[in-house]
DNA sequence: CTGAAAGCGCTAACAG
DNA sequence: CTGTTAGCGCTTTCAG
């Protein structure tokens, strides 16, 4: 694994085998100090074309990179930031990692991805990891944790949920407004004559899914449509759990004409189980999910469903978190909602 | 932002304004030097009973928690790997970003994201910024630069490949035999009275798609099945890739009765140009993707394809590097491949 | 325009 | 069993 034998050291091709490279070498190969280094570098105090020449030259012929660890030990900040997401598996959540990502990196920031799994325990865990990391801000959608537990773990550090808010804030926050494409959707049952309806929402408890059902009660309320208490499911979100939930209400006595889901994943296993049954769709059962994922418009029936703009999601989370941090903890709390809609598919 | 009006530091509940505690902090509390702090904290040098309680208690009563930018520093490892994913939008990555988070973080290891979109200049500076940050260790699908590139940037740090070998290793690699899978693929045909078939694949250069045609051509070959040259097709590994290639293929005066692609999303493309073309899968044309992502077996028709297993490959991964920083630098690159095979679904 | 020295928060010789 | 000291690699006073 040698590869010249050159004799002496910061010689050659930047090789497996070197050593890596200091700004104390840099300053002693230049004739300089590594103050005069720094700041050559940096620009933050001026120095001599001269002596920036043959330090940029240096820095060229040895191959330096600053060692951002030692810089962030420094400085104080590490420009990194910490995002969780929930499940990765489900195809909503690379597309707000993708633009969380990328309106981050443009501005040299380096995400830490987390996997929460939605459990407190992990959601806690990893924030005080990234915590200790020094991460610059924090990007998470709480499903588990409360806004004030969350609080009280990071601090003063830069904070954005994903999540509506009800009460006191504790940080800036990125939501949709669910309410309005359930509201569209329940409005499309009923434009078709869908008397009674059912939910298949997430777990119990913290989650999106609890306030999409909510929502769904209300608007449904609202036109006087039946959703009795049998056709609310709660089932992890996920495709097993839509297809356990789908075998349960499909199996009543007296079922409803339409269900809705809390998301497309478990909209999916509703549909497997509707075709298990025999049902065929929309006519025997209306389905309608929520999100939108890239793949919704390829399953059969192609689904009818409410976009959530997941990339709009990240890319306001990662504008919120980037003025949080420019701006600092003094300012009010923020609160960015994105609108969402109806998508009319085939399924309903 | 003040919770409670408490008259002197370190006291009550951790709350927003409260600065963060150092190992001082918590020595002073306790009575003792840092040296006993960090030593009663990590175990390794005997600290007496009596004095590591009461540290115990002082980092509880604080809510110390150690500095991890330093002691990276200082320790000269970061416990961070970096993961470049080529393209997230692709649900066969979340796969396996998925199992190399989960494979990592249960060794303490925290995941920096990357993503490169296959571009060379993306993958060169991300994986600067990658060793600049200290990491430990760096997994990457290289699309663009070469190993023995990737191994002058990253020097000797511990570096996995996702990547089939062509000579040199550079590294330890994780590959898929990709191979026998498509073997299958076009026996599959064969066995169908396929005598014609094409191919899309992904943009040319290093990208997987190049063997997995190199492969089809193989195994047409030894079958006696024609792959005439314009059933070849160039595109990006995107739907829209897949479309655009799938329109022209199926405007051919003479098209195959088959057409095998380089993954899903491609697969997916050309499906949606089958349907506007009025064709009827897979009697009219037979379509095999590459990957089998989650969603493959709900799109219409359900997508025969080859199985590529993402989580295991991003396990292997994980495995490989934790090997490899545990064992240092000079041990032989290893090379694990895992099988592929293919799944009989309805679209040939 | 440039350098010396201090220090970010931690760990690990080296002493006792 | 415990403490003192040095130093990881960088930036930034402070002093020329």
């Amino acid at each position: 694994m040698k590869s010249s034998g050159m004799q002496i050291d910061m010689h050659g091709e930047e090789g497996v085998s070197m050593k890596r490279v200091h700004i104390g070498d840099v300053a002693a190969h230049a004739g300089v100090s590594p103050t005069t280094v720094s700041h050559a570098l940096s620009g933050r105090r001026p120095v001599s074309e001269a002596t920036r020449q043959r330090i940029l030259l240096a820095v060229d012929e040895l191959g330096y990179h600053p060692n951002l660890v030692a810089k962030s030990l420094r400085i104080q900040r590490t420009k990194s930031v910490g995002f969780l997401v929930v499940d990765i598996s489900n195809p909503y959540y690379p597309a707000v990692v993708q633009a969380v990502h990328d309106g981050l990196a443009d501005q040299g920031y380096v995400s830490l991805i987390g996997i929460t799994y939605g459990e407190a325990a992990a959601e806690e865990t990893v924030l005080r990891e990234m915590v200790a990391r020094n991460v610059d801000g924090i990007i998470i959608q709480p499903m588990s944790l409360t806004p004030a537990e969350i609080r009280r773990i990071v601090g003063p550090l830069p904070l954005v949920l994903i999540s509506d808010h009800e009460g006191e804030l504790h940080a800036d926050r990125v939501q949709t407004n669910d309410r309005e494409g359930i509201a569209a959707a329940v409005r499309h049952l009923n434009d078709h004559g869908i008397r009674e309806a059912g939910f298949i929402s997430g777990p119990e408890g913290r989650s999106p899914g609890t306030l999409r059902l909510a929502s769904f009660r209300a608007a449904a309320h609202a036109l006087g449509i039946t959703v009795a208490e049998e056709w609310i499911e709660h089932v992890p979100f996920s495709r097993a759990g839509g297809l356990e939930a789908g075998r349960r209400l499909l199996a009543l006595p007296h079922r409803p004409r339409a269900i809705m889901c809390a998301n497309d994943i478990i909209a999916v296993g509703l549909i497997d189980a509707a075709r298990e049954a025999g049902l065929s769709l929309p006519v025997d059962l209306a389905v309608i999910g929520f999100d939108d994922i890239d793949t919704a418009n390829l399953i059969t029936p192609h689904l009818t469903t409410v976009v959530n703009p997941a990339r709009e999601v990240g890319a306001a989370c990662a504008r919120a978190l980037l003025r949080r941090i420019e701006r600092g903890p003094d300012g009010a709390y923020t609160v960015e909602a994105l609108p969402t809609h109806l998508v009319r598919r085939d399924s309903a």
